[in-house]
DNA sequence: GGATTACGTAAGAGATTGCTTACATGGTAG
DNA sequence: CTACCATGTAAGCAATCTCTTACGTAATCC
């Protein structure tokens, strides 16, 4: 009953591969909700549903005109996103660099074991 | 009983405030199991459950010493979390300064965050 | 050896997800 | 208006998720 955050909507809607297609696929442009189903072995109302949960995670925007439904990106929430990942990363590297720093000063004295696997970025 | 795939299994992970809010709290260090538990408002069991969830997402590493287990924050899969919505945002818009900005604003004066992402689009 | 501690896992309840088929809605075309 | 078309929604079902309590395991401390 109770509507999860903007965030978890986001992550919980790219955790689907037909969904993280259908976003792939509107890269290049708009596309009507029948052009989409054409390419995923599931029935219309299927697509339809991910679709529904892509717009209420705010990673598309539907538009109808006549009987069609266009189907565009819409980039806020996929940018919340990468801003959630980017600052993760951002100061977990910091944090690194730190202990970088620490173990540099403190191995010209004492030599204590931390091991700590920093897998990051090369 | 099909092995979902490395990224739905790490949007996944990501999409649980309760999963989150560890992996932020692992930033500052590893911290054993009891530690963590007591944060939040469910049972240490419940705990473990999301620490699986997180260790098969590859997002932290559990190190057993004795009766204690340390967890620590592992890279990898974030990265290709990032990796993949830098691609789909590289490929679709230009919105990286609208980033830039939020993220700067968020850390104020540390050196970019975010460098790493501009690269990744293949 | 025996009690305790930290942790993982099994089993089960309740909610949610991802699909299906069937149907309702609203615009187009004759 | 009638026939049709693209789409959204309802109902239902199997699978999965997230929590619970209960139990099993391995190391520590007496």
């Amino acid at each position: 009953m109770v509507a999860p955050d903007q965030l978890s909507q986001t992550f919980a809607a790219l955790a689907d591969p037909t969904r993280r297609d259908i976003l792939m696929r509107l890269r290049d442009g708009s596309r009507t909700v029948s052009d989409l189903a054409e390419h995923y072995p599931m029935s219309r109302p299927a697509i339809s549903q991910h679709l529904t949960v892509l717009e209420n995670a705010g990673l598309i925007a539907r538009d109808r005109r006549a009987q069609w439904t266009d189907c565009s990106l819409a980039a806020a929430s996929l940018d919340e996103a990468a801003a959630w990942i980017a600052q993760q990363r951002a100061e977990w590297n910091e944090r690194f660099d730190l202990l970088d720093d620490y173990l540099a000063k403190r191995r010209l004295g004492a030599p204590e074991p931390i091991e700590r696997d920093r897998g990051v970025s090369g």
